[in-house]
DNA sequence: GACCTCCGATGAAACGATTTAGACACGGAC
DNA sequence: GTCCGTGTCTAAATCGTTTCATCGGAGGTC
């Protein structure tokens, strides 16, 4: 008996224990784990037997430590409150377990401070790799991450300069099929009502919808753009206010919105103050969420591969890990228009 | 010079490598990182120094190694993509801040394999805790992992023997609530909607419902079950089809759905059949999530504090780790009825 | 000047796993 | 009988950090 650990209460049971336990030395039980096949049949049942008497966990920590790696990668994702964003989640995690690696998700939660103790506390943890969709893409803690050692790609936002992997979907083309989309079913006066100005994917959808206007040889002075504090339902809501304030003549009839979220809260505020859609204003959303089809007005919205956006991602990522000769890649989808009564009326 | 690891690149710089570059000891650095006030100022800054220039990162793995302990908490979500839980992950993140420890979250996404492979990827990392929305309270492996030293708490579900703290909601009351809610505006024929009754809160909530029928003396066979596979908005635009094909002197006049996002889905149904909310069909849903309110007919739900829910399972995780003289503790909220359009006609 | 204290820094010993070189036994071939 | 190969298992070194007992020197006291 001795001083040996206290049988499976105190301290859980390490290598050493099911080795003195079935009789065999350390290697024999780590070759057990990790080599099988180079164990007898009936040494490994042996320490099986000891591993699953005391209980024995393994010990992640020692583990990486000794060799180096683990087994984890990390999405941090900018608001995990946005069905946009656990979708595109859901895509990384199923390439990461087809791939034999587990998934942590973080939430930045759209606060750099946030984003930068998440990093850094991966970064620590030495995953082997992170997906992040930036608060701000060109924060140079990226790069530094990049630099240490920690490979990184960039979902749903590009960077200038192609020191990473990236995943993303061309939004000026999205924001152009929006507005030609509107422009075809005869609209003339649009909003385009977005969220902050200091987020990529609202410059670019805006830029797109002025492009599609533009070159229909519309005044630019009749696509007004409403910039909202951030891409949220409630901000939604509050645009749909601003809007019935205008003049009637200078009143839009089509709104195009930056996200889903501020579609629908457009949506709720026009009908709940006795106004129709798409009769008084058409909509058009981004994203094409699951919320967005099953909205009480189905929303007209731009589809981002979401799923494949995240597998993709995980992809690259784990080429990066995995191959030495990886060359970076920048991968941009295509989004789609998917058409529905906010925009065409009773189906 | 001579083999000291190439600057900056190959392997990430250690604390022997910080240790030599500023011609002091290994204790001395990690005293620095650990308890600063003990070493002295010129001392400490040339450390510091010496960290910055090789770009020392701390190796959480042999930290924890050491140490015998994390700085972590992981929540395992039964369902990522359903807004209430993400609300509460947000409750357990804002907690595990205060407390200075980071979140995992992963996603078992309704499938115990899932489930099983997090468990135990976590407790092989040996997290401080784990919060989990399971997807059968009684499996094994959880009391495995409290029997190995890891504490659970349970969230959004409780547990009949009490040998782990949980955090939940009344969901016989929230039942009762919806269903009184009903009759009080007058409904007398009710269908109670809800996805597969291997789920604990989906049977509690029509056990709710039914005792509020018996109490208003009402008969039974005038509150009909409509069973679904998931608790999703396919499956509540499914369910109102079935409602369309009852005959009308049967087919209820509202309904109350065992998650809002089965009560989205018989919403759109509805609607786009041609039919009123609340006029032919007042809906009730459960949960109270944000698209809840921003639907365009605002739909009337059972609130939970879902903030409350992620915030105290913390709170209480937190306890059971710190404090040896720890009690498990059943923490029950108390859900509260939104009135809306859904079931009141427009405001 | 001897003695004590205190402060700051040191060095070695862990933590628990993996890995590698080698020991040992057992046959079979020559 | 010797030698070699093969199949198993062992022993020791190692990963990067923390901790703890210790040590040297500066300064104060008598």
């Amino acid at each position: 008996m001795a001083i040996t650990p206290a049988a499976g209460s105190s301290r859980s049971a390490s290598v050493k224990d099911v080795a003195a336990t079935a009789g065999v030395s350390l290697g024999t039980v780590s070759n057990v784990l990790n080599r099988p096949e180079r164990v007898s049949r009936t040494t490994r049942e042996r320490v099986e037997r000891a591993m699953a008497d005391l209980g024995f966990v393994r010990n992640e920590s020692a583990r990486s430590l000794r060799t180096g790696s683990t087994q984890s990668l990390a999405y941090v994702m900018l608001d995990a409150g946005n069905p946009f964003f656990t979708d595109v989640a859901r895509g990384i995690e199923l390439a990461a377990e087809a791939a034999g690696l587990s998934l942590f998700l973080c939430n930045s939660d759209g606060r750099s401070a946030r984003e930068g103790a998440h990093l850094a506390h991966l970064q620590q943890q030495r995953v082997q790799g992170i997906l992040i969709t930036p608060v701000d893409p060109d924060d140079p803690q990226i790069d530094q991450l990049s630099a240490r050692g920690t490979p990184v790609v960039i979902v749903d936002r590009t960077r200038a300069g192609s020191s990473f992997c990236s995943v993303a979907v061309d939004d000026v083309l999205g924001g152009r099929l929006a507005v030609e989309h509107l422009i075809d079913v005869g609209h003339r006066r649009v909003a385009y009502v977005g969220g902050p100005e200091s987020i990529g994917q609202v410059r670019d959808r805006g830029e797109g919808a002025r492009q599609a206007w533009a070159e229909a040889g519309l005044p630019p002075e009749d696509l007004i753009t409403l910039s909202c504090d951030a891409p949220t339902v409630a901000a939604g809501r509050a645009a749909g206010e601003r809007l019935v304030g205008l003049p009637a003549r200078r009143r839009p009839t089509a709104a195009f919105c930056a996200n889903d979220l501020l579609a629908l809260g457009l949506l709720q505020q026009t009908i709940s103050s006795g106004r129709t859609v798409p009769g008084d204003l058409a909509i058009v959303g981004y994203d094409d969420i699951e919320f967005a089809a099953a909205a009480a007005v189905p929303l007209t919205s731009v589809r981002q591969p979401r799923h494949d956006l995240g597998r993709r991602a995980a992809e690259l990522l784990l080429d990066e890990v995995g191959d030495p000769a990886h060359e970076h890649e920048q991968v941009v989808f295509t989004p789609e228009l998917v058409a529905r009564a906010s925009t065409l009326g009773r189906s």
